[in-house]
DNA sequence: TCAAAAAGTAAACACCGTTCACTCCTTTAG
DNA sequence: CTAAAGGAGTGAACGGTGTTTACTTTTTGA
């Protein structure tokens, strides 16, 4: 692990360039994601040349890549408080998914950008290693600690394998949140023949899920 | 609905042109997505000028709908077929499932463009008459269809919304297709302590989805 | 003080989606 | 059969993009 070091003058003036620059970065972008953001835009509301973002940032993918791993590591933190929490373990479990979906429906954008990358066009060899260091990697192991915790508690089957059935929360999990992002009025629609706020829907699906776990 | 009549000669032609087109777009997309598909190389592949591809498309968006509609019109199909088929219900659901996270997975850049465009940017209101007239609108029409025939068949809990209770089975099958079209791998990893094909893994995250529904 | 390193930039490269004015050819009406 | 009309097709341009290169200016540290 490299160790940041900002002593002198000089770094801590880069360093504040580089937050300008990100700060800027993330406004525009929770509002108008990967396509509004442009370098050239970019420099411009910062007032540098858009050739200047080049000594801050490898590339506009590099950028967008702090912008996304800041915004998981809120969603792990959140999730991570969730699953330490002093109630009963069904409790938990639904807030974990639900407090997933909450915070990934507040920047449709980050979260979005976080699952956009490649189509599994690189290796799953070459991309382990990246995933387990990555805050999704960590969250992922989060949420399998909890799985082990119900299986062991009882209130999970005995037979599930904690990591495959983590990774069943995680993509029930993940499709609400792109659903309504995605789909204007998710899930609600004219002719329901019952309504539900959004979070409420978010709780019912939570408990879906956990429940399509249980002994 | 207006009917496509195509008899004079020239109205021949020019479907023949607009196929050509489209089907080529249709190999540059299905291997490389929105991105790699761009009017200039799609022009050159067909060997026509840019310009020429805007006699028969609107704009590339208005394009890529067609490429994308056209591919969930293939989920729709596949989906009705399994609900409509001889087998017990529990079965039918859960094959439901897996055969849209198949069919998504087969073709993912397309089942990601079926669900990229705005992020919740257009009024509900104004989203919600194209919805109902797409294939994804049917496509939820049906598997509604399939949540009401469980309630009334007692196999699933009777206080369940059928409108609901498909959003949820819908949102949880999204999320298995994004993540393995997504996710390098996904569901398979190094240091699971059980291995599973990627197969296995939809019937299995298909059961979850339907166990979480039953009585 | 002065060389070296860092910060910053203008201009260019190679793309992109899209539009417009224009030619050429086919269709159709008289 | 001919002439007008309309459709097919295009080259060139507009305004945008990410990125690189060669260059100037400023700052740093011995």
């Amino acid at each position: 692990m490299h160790i940041e070091t900002h002593d002198t003058p000089a770094e801590r003036r880069r360093l504040k360039v580089r937050e300008l620059i990100l700060s800027a970065a993330e406004n525009v972008f929770a509002d108008e994601g990967e396509e509004g953001l442009s370098i050239r835009r970019l420099a411009r509301n910062v007032d540098y040349s858009p050739a200047a973002i080049y000594k801050y940032f490898g590339s506009k993918d590099e950028l967008v890549f702090e912008l996304k791993e800041a915004f998981f590591a809120r969603i792990l933190n959140s999730v991570h408080r969730m699953v330490d929490a002093h109630c009963p373990f069904s409790d938990r479990a639904r807030s974990c998914v639900a407090t997933y979906v909450r915070i990934a429906v507040e920047k449709p954008y980050h979260y979005a950008a976080a699952f956009a990358g490649q189509v599994t066009d690189i290796a799953p060899e070459d991309w382990q290693p990246e995933f387990e260091n990555s805050n999704k990697g960590l969250a992922f192991l989060v949420l399998k600690g909890m799985v082990e915790e119900g299986v062991d508690m009882g209130h999970f089957r005995a037979d599930l394998d904690p990591s495959l059935a983590a990774k069943s929360i995680w993509a029930s999990s993940h499709g609400l949140a792109m659903m309504m992002n995605h789909i204007p009025g998710f899930p609600m629609s004219k002719h329901d023949t019952d309504t539900m706020s959004a979070d409420a829907f978010i709780v019912f699906h939570a408990d879906n899920i956990i429940r399509g776990l249980e002994v």
